[in-house]
DNA sequence: TATGCCGGGGA
DNA sequence: TCCCCGGCATA
């Protein structure tokens, strides 16, 4: 954005040692270097010097030069009394127009609207904003209009460094940046961080169903999606046993680490979270036995990203009483969350608790240690005392 | 920190 | 297959 005002960007530097030599600008000159920058600084310097007040001076000259036209039209033109009339009515419409007009160009007049429906573009450019706290380091910032008066109007105390990825972009960027004044200031120069923080994790629901995977956004949505699709169920969520809740997972998904959350998660790509085996291995009672366990860990275990994306599991508990038909298969799932969370290589083994009983080891010691078994000299589970 | 033991590698 | 050990989970 500093294109064509290279020599405004280097007038900003306020505090540099080289102020008015780096590029011969002081501020306040700015006007007379750059033909294409001719009406920014001009409104630039409008409230601050009080020089270059061209828009009350062009609308003074208008009525000035109305006024003049007036007298040269009454004077001049001897007419009847209803021309004359006539006259002043066009004369009237005139000056209304060139006042309306004037008004409508006046700075004074039209900055409160740039604040507030102007895109960024147009507000610091009309004057809005002011070019003037182009930051030494390179970034844009800006003030009110309000705060032009004051020439050594501090710049913002946040750090350039960490306002610049989030507020260049802005300038071309979606339409969520195109903040109001205020909220642009406290977002930017108050706690920017708290704000990107709450919006950095996206709470997503995946369909847990074999060769499904379909993720939306709304646990509603993934409820029905399972209730019509999987279950058959034409019914509203009325008639649901709550059963769906056992066949989507929530995920959330860190869009700081990842660069495109959705595109790593497209319902059709079984790499990501593979749908639990042991789903369609379901007895036919509708109950899960704990042999599907690692059936269906190690596929899940081995293909997820844990690092990527974190797996809430409070709602697999949140299930009724009447899903206690389906407990075995909540606790499975839990286990398959909780092998999600957890680097890749514990994953997939199910392995079995310490055992509370004395092993080889504390029976005879390390001196003794001819005296284990095999297993326990090999570390593996003991087979002299087996738990 | 100590212990149990899984997983893997070398012989 | 035997043997050993790195490394993780758990008490």
């Amino acid at each position: 954005m500093c294109f064509s005002l290279q020599s405004t960007c280097n007038g900003g530097q306020r505090d540099g040692p080289t102020q008015g030599q780096n590029g011969g600008v002081q501020r306040g000159e700015a006007p007379s270097l750059s033909p294409e920058s001719t009406e920014e600084p001009r409104v630039l310097e409008h409230k601050r010097t009080g020089r270059a007040l061209e828009p009350e001076k062009d609308h003074t000259r208008s009525v000035s030069l109305l006024e003049q036209k007036r007298k040269v039209v009454s004077s001049s033109i001897d007419v009847p009394q209803a021309r004359k009339s006539e006259e002043e009515v066009d004369m009237d419409k005139v000056t209304a127009a060139m006042v309306l007009t004037s008004l409508s160009t006046s700075p004074l007049v039209r900055s409160p609207p740039v604040k507030v429906s102007e895109g960024l573009n147009g507000s610091w450019k009309d004057g809005g904003f002011t070019p003037s706290s182009y930051s030494s380091s390179g970034y844009w910032s800006w003030s009110a209009p309000s705060d032009q008066s004051n020439p050594s109007t501090p710049s913002p105390p946040l750090s350039a460094d960490s306002f610049k990825p989030f507020r260049m972009p802005s300038l071309s960027g979606p339409p969520d940046d195109n903040i109001d004044e205020h909220d642009g200031n406290s977002l930017l120069f108050d706690e920017p961080i708290p704000r990107k923080r709450k919006n950095s994790m996206k709470v997503m629901f995946k369909c847990l169903w074999k060769n499904c995977g379909k993720v939306l956004s709304t646990a509603a949505g993934i409820q029905r999606h399972i209730r019509t699709v999987h279950l058959g169920r034409n019914c509203d969520s009325e008639c649901s046993d709550g059963e769906e809740d056992f066949y989507y997972t929530e995920i959330k998904l860190n869009t700081d680490s990842v660069a495109d959350g959705l595109s790593s998660l497209s319902p059709v790509s079984p790499s990501v979270l593979s749908p639990p085996l042991g789903l369609d291995q379901r007895q036919p009672d509708g109950t899960n036995g704990a042999k599907n366990e690692n059936s269906t860990t190690t596929p899940l275990s081995r293909s997820a990203p844990s690092a990527l994306y974190l797996v809430h599991t409070d709602h697999a508990y949140q299930a009724s009483p009447t899903h206690s038909r389906t407990q075995g298969f909540g606790e499975q799932r839990s286990q398959t969350i909780a092998v999600l969370s957890s680097p890749p290589r514990a994953a997939g083994s199910l392995r079995k608790s310490r055992g509370e009983g004395k092993k080889c080891r504390k029976v005879y010691g390390m001196e003794n240690r001819d005296m284990w078994c095999t297993a326990c000299r090999w570390k593996k589970a003991c087979q002299r005392f087996v738990d």
